[in-house]
RNA sequence: GCCGAAGUGGCGGAAUUGGCAGACGCGGCGCACUCAAAAUGCGUUGGGGUAGCCCCCCAUGAGGGUUCGAGUCCCUCCUUCGGCACCA
């Protein structure tokens, strides 16, 4: 018999099916849509193996549907603009361009030895110009709408990288991609208005159901909604106001001072006097901490400007301060200071010895706020609060709203923690941003004719002041395209989340040279079906996707508002309990994997070594493991093909036919329903235990073609898993065709039946006994049967049961 | 601090609706094949008592509870991991 020689199986069939384009997706046609999706990979260098478990998990969904009668949609492509290319320049001096490509070139040979079943004729890189000119228009389209603008704002710098960052690539006070400390500088950014969305992209997480609720949760609670009101508060003997946002109104009658932050634009006129003017001044030099870090560990420290505001409750005066804890960024840069009921506040008003008036009482009565040892946050009734006394405070929040709205002192406001997306980088290796600058007419979008935007090709990408693509001139000067007097480009590219946030889409028509999305297409194929990545882009990549999905529907080139119908995050590839990664040494190469073991091992491995949403530690006991597995499978097909069996006559053996469904059923649903490709895998190798048990009996009582069926059957729920090998034993088995274009098995009720079970007598719920008996049996039957074991009767001891429990076909419990 | 997930043999992990805990694989042990080994096939493998194939006890992070019956449901606690954390 021939040896299991995947190097051999493997190249052989990769050729084959590329030739006959096997898994082109066609759109129409009768069969119903699948949209199959893993998240696309930057062009690293070459795959790791958090990759194979990926994209193995991604084409086990993918060609179970197609066998299951789908026209699938299953793309593959580059998010290929970014950092790293730049810094391969820097360090290697070869351009980022190539460096890209030519990592593109390995990375898709690689995924190709894989064996993963994508339409190569969809493929895409972002970096690519036929991809990034429509970048530039959906960036256009959003200028249009009124979603982009530029501000002047404190923004997180990474020195490291030299740029700016999101909000969201900020962890822990550091760089998501480099970790060095985030340092704060002001500088004019563009933005996209995210923040319009935050309403709709909070409440639509309710209809994810087919998302795991930790993304949900996550994404929630960086939305980070709260309802509240906005006061404003009148300062005194000046005719500006102050105003705060709070989501404790019903606190108001208590506030007995007022911060605000050090870059509040009102601090300087609030400030009375030198001595006041210097304390601002040091607290500013002191406590505008550099990095993020910083600013969170900060001390609480404040001092008075020597204003006061006029509460608009009761009309008294109250101090304003300035703090280092209040945000600039968020709600309006001011806050009420409310110690009885806040413990920031609180602390805040002990240390600088500041009144402290309870207004809220658990039994309504009015209490010593100067005896209180912390907060009372609790929910109370109202006390001091002149017409509001004695209100439920949950309810005095609205009534004193409306008196505040009544009076134009203040409004009902919702405040989220969500801030608007900066997508400028100062970095050259992006999609540069298609904006020009006319001293006559101003800020300029490029005419969609226009686009691309090129990235010029020679470029000094030196870290400097000014970024790489400033300091190209020819790049720079350009002309007005309203009144073609000379202009200047835009340097800053954009952020490269942009061009992963509609990629998804662009699969749809990725060559359609005249727009970037042709809606007929799009409408058929999208949303995904099934998309499938890493859980550490639960906030940033599906955050900012579902945001361009939404904007799109509302421009009217979707009609869909949510991109990813179902989403299924992967656990990590850990070796020696974290994660691998080349600084810690603890790389396994897949390159490795598929030339000792050949492709279809290391998928089925990576599959079969742990659920697939938790970590799975690498062992390469348990690849061998697996290699013997599908040694055993090759062996057990090999010497049925090979030998003569004219002998094996015996009729169809009623239990290797309900091993056989059951194992079709579990399949099933492993991969449909519960995603436990493990379990998947483990119910294949019973059969193929079973098979062998059966195979080792006398010929004649083998049964031909039951094994033959049984083999054609194993070959074909193999197939998403170990495709090299499934196609090769399906052909030595003599089938029609590719295995990849058979249909999957269906279940036969009647093969499940089972006409004999096993009943468990339990005593007090221990087990005591196991008996065979005719499935259906009734409860007084099985209770009968149970009563009369020998074992029972021995503990029963001539007592007689107070309770029986039945639960026919399973079984009988005896309370003594 | 707040929110969420997880904790099962020597190891990775099963147990789908509350009904035989430990499927499947790894590792270990044994047998067959072999001159021998490897490979392969078959058997065995939670702990303890007793002793060798029959029986008993204990066992799903700890403690309590609900139930005829709990890995699964409820409460308290411990540990690990993830997210958020001056958000007014």
């Amino acid at each position: 018999m021939r040896e299991y020689q995947p190097a051999e199986i493997e190249p052989k069939w990769r050729q084959q099916w590329e030739k006959q384009k096997l898994y082109r997706a066609a759109e129409g046609g009768s069969r119903p849509k699948y949209y199959c999706l893993e998240m696309f990979p930057y062009p690293s260098g070459r795959l790791h193996m958090g990759h194979v478990r990926n994209y193995s998990l991604g084409d086990v969904v993918a060609r179970f549907h197609r066998m299951r009668g789908y026209s699938v949609l299953h793309p593959i492509g580059w998010d290929a603009f970014g950092l790293p290319a730049e810094n391969a320049a820097l360090k290697r001096g070869i351009h980022p361009a190539d460096w890209t490509w030519q990592n593109i070139g390995y990375m898709r040979e690689q995924m190709k030895k894989l064996g993963l079943s994508y339409d190569w004729d969809r493929e895409l890189a972002t970096c690519d110009p036929e991809y990034y000119r429509w970048t530039q228009a959906i960036f256009l389209l959003f200028y249009e709408r009124g979603l982009v603008y530029k501000a002047a704002s404190r923004v997180n710098w990474c020195p490291g990288c030299h740029t700016v960052l999101a909000n969201e690539q900020v962890e822990d006070g550091t760089c998501w991609r480099c970790h060095s400390p985030v340092e704060q500088r002001y500088l004019k950014q563009w933005f996209l208005k995210i923040t319009e969305y935050a309403e709709p992209l909070l409440k639509d997480l309710e209809r994810l159901q087919r998302w795991p609720e930790r993304v949900r949760t996550m994404q929630a609670n960086w939305i980070g909604r709260s309802e509240g009101a906005e006061i404003v508060f009148p300062i005194q003997g000046r005719s500006e106001t102050l105003t705060v946002f709070t989501t404790r109104p019903d606190t108001l009658f208590g506030v007995t001072y007022m911060v605000v932050a050090p870059e509040h634009p009102l601090v300087d006129s609030l400030v009375k006097g030198p001595e006041a003017a210097a304390a601002v001044a040091a607290l500013r030099q002191a406590q505008v901490p550099v990095t993020e870090r910083e600013r969170e560990l900060a001390e609480k420290i404040g001092t008075p400007t020597g204003s006061y505001a006029i509460n608009p409750a009761n009309g008294r005066p109250i101090p304003i301060w300035v703090g280092n804890y209040v945000l600039m960024e968020y709600g309006t840069g001011a806050v009420m200071g409310v110690p009885a009921h806040d413990q920031r506040d609180f602390e805040f008003a002990r240390k600088y010895h500041l009144p402290v008036e309870v207004v809220i009482s658990p039994d309504g009565r009015p209490r010593d706020g100067e005896a209180l040892s912390e907060a009372y946050v609790e929910a109370g009734q109202l006390v001091n609060s002149g017409p509001f006394d004695g209100l439920d405070n949950e309810e005095a929040k609205q009534k004193i709203v409306s008196w505040l709205e009544e009076r134009g002192q203040g409004k009902a406001r919702v405040q989220y923690r969500l801030r608007d997306w900066l997508i400028s980088r100062q970095r050259y290796w992006g999609v540069p941003i298609p904006l020009v600058y006319c001293d006559r007419c101003g800020t300029i979008p490029v005419p969609r004719e226009q686009l691309p935007v090129l990235l010029p090709r020679e470029v000094d990408l030196q870290p400097g002041e000014r970024s790489p693509l400033a300091r190209v001139e020819s790049f720079v000067h350009t002309t007005c395209p309203r009144c073609g007097g000379p202009a200047s480009r835009e340097t800053d590219t954009m952020d490269t989340f942009v061009d992963s946030s509609w990629y998804y889409l662009r699969y749809a028509c990725s060559h359609d040279d005249r727009q970037a999305l042709d809606p007929q297409r799009v409408n058929y194929w999208l949303p995904v079906d099934q998309y499938i990545g890493g859980v550490e882009h639960a906030i940033l990549h599906l955050l900012y996707s579902r945001f361009f999905t939404k904007v799109l529907r509302d421009a009217g080139w979707l009609q869909f508002d949510e991109p990813f119908q179902s989403l299924f995050t992967q656990g990590m590839v850990t070796l020696g309990g974290s994660a691998m990664s080349k600084s810690k040494g603890n790389i396994v190469d897949p390159e490795d994997i598929i030339a000792r073991y050949g492709a279809d091992t290391a998928r089925t491995f990576v599959l079969f070594a742990a659920p697939p949403d938790r970590d799975l530690e690498w062992s390469e006991a348990g690849v061998e493991g697996i290699y013997r597995f599908l040694q055993r499978v090759w062996r057990l097909v090999g010497e049925w093909t090979e030998a003569d069996h004219s002998a094996a006559g015996a009729p169809s053996d009623r239990q290797l036919r309900r091993l056989l469904h059951r194992t079709i059923q579990r399949v099933t649903t492993d991969i449909s329903e519960r995603f436990n490709m493990n379990t998947a895998i483990a119910a294949i190798m019973e059969l193929v235990n079973g098979l062998y048990a059966y195979r080792a009996r006398p010929l004649v009582e083998q049964s031909a073609s039951q094994i033959d069926e049984s083999l054609r059957t194993l070959t074909v729920l193999l197939a998403p898993f170990a495709p090299f090998m499934a196609e090769e034993l399906w052909q030595m088995l003599g089938g029609q065709g590719s295995v990849h274009e058979q249909s999957w098995p269906l279940v036969d009720p009647e093969a499940l039946q089972e006409d004999q079970v096993t009943v468990v007598i339990q005593i007090n719920g221990k087990v005591r006994d196991r008996i065979q008996v005719a499935a259906g049996l009734s409860r007084e039957e099985l209770q009968q049967t149970a009563l009369a074991s020998p074992k029972v009767q021995g503990v029963l001891d001539g007592r007689s049961p107070r309770q029986v429990v039945v639960v026919p076909n399973k079984i009988v419990n005896l309370v003594i």
